[in-house]
RNA sequence: CGGGGCGUAGUAUAGUGGCAGUACGAGUGGUUUGGGACCAUUUAGUCUGGGUUCGAUUCCCAGCGCCCCGACCA
C-alpha cells in the first residue's frame, strides 16, 4: 500500500479529551476515530490490525472444532424475559428500542439467551451433542461511563463462543481445551508474557470462572499474581479460604492492575433450563443441555497491546498483529524505492510504502508513530552503497541489507 | 447514577462586556531533503437556546456534549 494514498494522516497532538494512552496513540496514528464517548470507528490501519487479531482468534476457535455463525444485533424481549434478564433493574446496560408497531427490541449485549433459544430448533438427541459455536459480533452496552479509550466502549466487537454438552464432564473437558486455546491466542497476539489466567467468581454452576487478565496500569481490575506459577486471583475472590484451596502462598502474591481481555465461564443449565433446551438421552429421557460461554474482546486486546507495548515515540506492534510487516521509506530515492516496493508486494510481503513528498524527519517520526515492525529506508546513501537500512521498531540499532537480498530477507 | 472540571478554526491553545490572536494542519509558489526544515501567501473558529445589556465569545440560567473520581461492569 502506498502511504500517499492512505486517506488517514498522523497528528502531532492528541485531542485534549483523550487521556488513555491507547486512544491517544491510535487516534494520532490514524488507526481509529472517535465518534462519541465510548464509540470508535476503525480506520484502514486500525481495521487491518483488528482483523489480524480476529484472524488469530478464528484459527484457534476452528482448532477447537467450533463452528462460526453470526447472530443478529436485534433481540426479542421474550427470550430475555424467560431468563429474567429483560428488566433494567436486573441488567442495567441495556440499549432498548422499539419497532414502528411499538413493540420493544433489545440491542445485543450478549447472546446466551437468544442462542440458547435458537438451539432448541437443532438439538433434540444426545447424538447432536456436544458441539460449540462462535461469532464475532457487535455488542451494545449502555455503560454509565465509558472510559479507557477503546478498552471500555458502548459498542464493541466481541468474539463469543458457546459450548453445548451432555454432561458436566463433557463441559469440563471443553472448558479446559478452551482455556488452552485462549492461552495460545494471547501468546500469538503478543500478550503472552503479561497475561495471566485468573481465578474469578464463578456464579451458580461452578466455584470459579477464569479471566485472562493482562497486566497494565490502565486496567480496571485488581488481581493478585503468583509470578512463578503464572496464575492470578481476582480481588473479588481473594480470601484466605480460596488461597488455601488453590494452594497459593499469600506472601508470594503481588497486587497488580490488569485489564480483562477474555473470560471463560461455565453456565451449566442457567440458560438451558428457563429456555427449555433439552435433549433425549439413550433412554429417551429429557435432559438439560450443559453450557459454557467464552468471550474475548478483539478491540480490547488491541487496546491492551498498545498499552503494554507502546513507547514514547508511538505504537509498537507485535508482528502477528501489525497492519503491515514492513514500512518502506523513500528518502529522495523514489525510483529505487518503488522498485523495491513492487518486488516486496510481488513476494506477498505486506508493505506500507512511504512515497510521500515529506522530509526525512517527518517520515521517521511517522514510522515510529505507526509502529510497523520493520522499517526499511532507501535513500541516496543506499543507492550509492547498494544497501538499505533495516531497523526493527523495537530496537535502536539498524542493519544494512543488500538491496538485491531484501525480498529474501523478509521471506525467511 | 453521585461528585468535580471543561466547551474558542480540522487539532492544540491565548484573550476580551465593544477589531478574536498564535502554533500545527490544509491550499498555492519557491528553497530544502537521513529525525516532525525554511520563506512568502491563503484558508478556517467563540457548542445550542434563552436572559441581563446600547452591545455577550466573555456575565446569569437551561440544554447538549466531553473529560476525571466514585459506584456499576452477564
Amino acid at each position: 500500500m502506498r502511504q500517499s494514498r492512505l486517506f488517514t494522516r498522523t497528528k502531532k497532538t492528541a485531542p485534549k479529551d483523550e487521556v488513555s494512552k491507547n486512544a491517544e496513540l491510535l487516534i494520532r496514528a490514524g488507526f481509529v476515530h472517535k465518534e462519541m464517548a465510548g464509540v470508535y470507528d476503525y480506520l484502514p490501519l486500525g481495521l487491518r490490525t483488528l482483523n489480524k487479531i480476529i484472524g488469530i482468534i478464528r484459527e484457534e476457535m476452528n482448532g477447537l472444532g467450533a463452528e462460526e455463525l453470526l447472530m443478529s444485533s436485534l433481540q426479542r424481549p421474550d427470550v430475555w424475559k424467560a431468563t429474567d434478564r429483560w428488566d433494567s433493574e436486573k441488567v442495567d446496560v441495556w440499549f432498548k428500542t422499539t419497532l414502528q408497531s411499538g413493540s420493544e427490541l433489545g440491542l445485543a449485549l450478549t447472546h446466551e439467551d437468544p442462542l440458547t433459544d435458537l438451539m432448541r430448533s437443532f438439538v433434540s438427541s444426545y447424538r447432536d451433542l456436544p458441539f460449540s459455536v462462535y461469532q464475532f459480533q457487535t455488542k451494545f452496552r449502555n455503560e454509565m461511563r465509558a472510559k479507557s479509550g477503546i478498552m471500555r466502549g458502548r459498542e464493541f466487537i466481541m468474539k463469543d463462543l458457546y459450548s453445548f454438552a451432555r454432561t458436566e464432564a463433557e463441559l469440563d473437558a471443553f472448558y479446559e481445551e478452551a482455556a488452552l486455546a485462549y492461552e495460545r491466542i494471547f501468546a500469538r497476539v503478543g500478550l503472552g508474557e503479561e497475561t495471566y489466567k485468573t481465578f474469578a467468581s464463578g456464579g451458580i454452576f461452578s466455584k470459579y470462572s477464569h479471566e485472562f487478565q493482562t497486566l497494565c496500569e490502565a486496567g480496571e481490575d485488581i488481581i493478585y499474581v503468583d509470578e512463578e506459577k503464572r496464575i492470578a486471583i481476582n480481588e473479588e475472590v481473594f480470601t484466605d479460604e480460596v488461597l488455601q484451596e488453590l494452594g497459593l502462598d499469600k506472601e508470594k502474591l503481588v497486587q497488580k492492575k490488569a485489564v480483562e481481555v477474555g473470560n471463560i465461564f461455565k453456565l451449566g443449565t442457567r440458560f438451558s433450563e428457563p429456555l427449555s433446551l433439552t435433549y433425549k438421552d439413550e433412554q429417551g429421557k429429557d435432559q438439560m443441555v450443559i453450557m459454557g460461554s467464552y468471550g474475548i474482546g478483539p478491540g480490547r486486546v488491541m487496546g491492551a497491546i498498545v498499552e503494554t507495548h507502546a513507547d514514547d515515540n508511538g505504537l509498537v506492534w507485535p508482528e502477528a498483529v501489525a497492519p503491515f510487516r514492513v514500512h518502506l521509506l523513500s528518502l529522495g530515492a523514489d525510483e529505487k524505492a518503488t522498485e523495491i516496493y513492487e518486488a516486496l508486494e510481488k513476494a506477498g510481503i505486506e508493505v506500507l510504502y512511504d512515497d510521500r513528498e515529506a522530509s526525512a524527519g517527518e517520515k521517521f517520526a511517522d514510522a515510529d508513530l505507526l509502529g510497523i515492525p520493520y522499517r526499511v529506508v532507501i535513500g541516496k546513501r543506499s543507492q550509492e552503497s547498494g544497501h538499505a537500512e533495516v531497523k526493527k521498531r523495537t530496537e535502536s540499532a539498524a542493519q544494512e541489507v543488500a538491496l538485491e537480498s531484501l525480498v529474501s530477507y523478509f521471506q525467511s
